[in-house]
DNA sequence: TGTACATCAGTGAACGCGCGTTCACTGATGTAC
DNA sequence: TGTACATCAGTGAACGCGCGTTCACTGATGTAC
């Protein structure tokens, strides 16, 4: 049948948006179908979205550090004045992030398989990353534009990592601890 | 035919260290059949070795943090007095590492997939990181045994993180700068 | 010392399943005339 | 205004493939007698 104008846009953007979370909670492995399924659509109709699983991989990893970076700049914006990189932080290293993968940064997720990905996936991850840090570095400390990205890049692939750990581990206080740690650490380092 | 008494180990042995790279390389996808292949062997003799992949996949994990233990042990061992922790950042940030995943530290390779691996695999992570960081703790900052090992636990977590970011990275030139800076943050910041 | 049997790491065919992708088809609506 | 045709998001069967796992079998050596 068919559908109205606007159908096919609004289709490719919920599948994406799904597909980000899926990806971000179970990883790469997330089959087309079951993601088409839970749309309450067939499996066939993906491919006049997407030209491929990557694709859509790539697309959903994009999407995902949108969907951090506004996250996290309103956690910014709603923070006591020269507060904002404490709130970033705080919000990053919270339980809440640690707990639900599927909601939070693509980088803490995914950034390891990303590095096996194919170059296109991986130039599209780059281009979210220089997104992302273009949207939060006026809040890092540094003199010129170059320095607050490298300090973002280091201070969000540390905060990836310590999130990335303490989702592994299986004991909760050190799972707690390993958080702590980290917020302390950061936020004295960086906020000083 | 009979083999030889202690064939069955050795077997085992070079299974977990071929396993061990070919999962740090390519993430755990890896298929059994290869891996046997790789040893000259055929996939039917893996079940005389291992209950299931996921069995071979923990310790596969274990046993190469064991590698990376030894190799960090190393480089603080021949680095001038006080200079071990130094030595230890800059092995781990160097370019080397970074272009040779299948032989570098686990965390930085495959955390973010061992999260979503059930509880036995995630228990052996856990074992082998406190290992990790009781082989390596001694390197760091702090007055009490625990203080360490959060300290460890920051430290290496952060410079998975930037490992994993600068491995996902297609620009050389930003992966580069993303090593030389978190070579320069962690040692500036630990080794004060 | 010689013989019959047990052992067990490794072989290779087979099973079953899930998955990415393709494709002929549907059918309500838009468009051409 | 009415009619014939084109469009195209979505359907669902089918294809092909790879993979984890199982299993009956092999056969050189060790062991029991």
């Amino acid at each position: 049948m068919r559908y109205p104008p606007e159908q096919k846009e609004k289709t490719h953007a919920r599948l994406v948006r799904r597909a980000s979370r899926r990806f971000r909670g179970r990883g790469g492995g997330v089959a087309i179908g079951d993601l088409m399924r839970e749309l309450k659509l067939t499996h066939g109709g993906f491919y006049r979205h997407f030209n491929s699983k990557e694709q859509l991989f790539a697309e959903a990893v994009s999407q995902g550090f949108d969907e951090v970076i506004q996250k996290l700049s309103q956690a910014a914006g709603e923070a006591k004045p020269r507060g904002g990189l404490k709130a970033i932080i705080e919000a990053y290293l919270s339980p809440g992030h640690c707990a639900r993968p599927a909601e939070g940064c693509p980088g803490a997720a995914l950034v390891q398989e990303i590095a096996r990905h194919p170059r296109p996936v991986r130039l599209k991850f780059e281009a979210a990353m220089r997104r992302y840090g273009g949207q939060l570095s006026p809040f890092l400390p540094g003199e010129t534009g170059a320095e607050r990205l490298m300090n973002f890049l280091v201070l969000f692939s540390g905060m990836a990592g310590a999130l990335g750990l303490a989702r592994a581990v299986v004991d909760k206080s050190l799972r707690q601890q390993i958080l702590r740690s980290a917020r302390e650490f950061y936020i004295r380092t960086f906020c000083g």
